[in-house]
DNA sequence: CTATATGCAAATAGTTTGCCTGTTA
DNA sequence: TAACAGGCAAACTATTTGCATATAG
């Protein structure tokens, strides 16, 4: 079974576990989001998906991806107040925002490194998510010449 | 020295050092929010700013943070698209958002958990700075009952 | 006295909503 | 064919900006 198959029966599979229909528009961000993982903005997933899908509207965007969180396809990033960015990595990850080049790269976390965090909380607290985001500058801009 | 002599000290110090000039509202939000350490959002701190100063605007409260913030006097915290929040606490923590009370919490780090978030970067990065924020349910809302 | 901060109102950016039409199951 | 999704424009919220007046150094 090739990519595009693979990708749409996980799609329909998880809609439809949440009693959401399956629809052009869902498919064709869902795909776009998998294509290339760089953790786009509406705005650009925006811009994307009219070449492709040219009646498309903004309003659709966010409505889709709306759903694609909900049923747990992707996940959302924010960083401080910059629009809300897209993530089809469901993995337990952090986030790594390059000042210099605005890229957004995913950091695995150790196991170890992820309990401790939790233990660190005090007693009769229990924490559903961490969300932790790395800021400063990465590989590409320290190997540029300055 | 009594406690408002202290930070006014340390106020006047840091906008000096800043370039900054030391002003009644610059005064008066700093003061408040050493007061109440609770995260408030700039139109709450807008709200309690106003009894005490009744003509203070919410832009001049925008702007005063954001110097507050230039001159490492507080700190933003951010909740996905929440409102900006924020806070006085400049040592190193972390931030537990309770989902039941709404309630945040500062959670303190130890340098070992730091180090370690560090060292599980790629080779060629460097942070800046690391945010944490978790999310889930709170001492006094596992307490209460159901 | 002069640069800078305040206060007000209008502007902006990102996102959401309402309403009508089109599509899915 | 009934319920839900899409498209469009208008609304909304948090924040920023422009400009005239007030204030700090």
């Amino acid at each position: 079974m090739h990519l595009k198959s693979k990708y749409k029966k996980l799609l329909n599979n998880a809609l439809e576990a949440g009693g959401q229909r399956s629809t052009k528009q869902r498919e064709h961000i869902f795909a776009l989001l998998l294509e290339k993982r760089d953790h786009p903005t509406a705005d650009e997933i925006f811009a994307r998906a009219r070449s492709g899908m040219s009646t498309i509207s903004l309003a659709t965007v966010y409505n889709c991806l709306e759903t694609l969180v909900e049923t747990k396809l992707i996940r959302q990033v924010n960083f401080e107040r910059e629009p809300t960015r897209y993530c089809p990595n469901l993995t337990q990850h952090a986030h790594f925002y390059c000042r210099e080049s605005g890229d957004i790269v995913d950091i695995e976390l150790p196991e170890k490194v992820l309990s401790e965090l939790m233990q660190v909380l005090p007693k009769g607290f229990s924490a559903q998510h961490i969300e932790i985001a790395y800021d400063g500058k990465c590989n590409d801009c320290h190997d540029a010449v300055n």
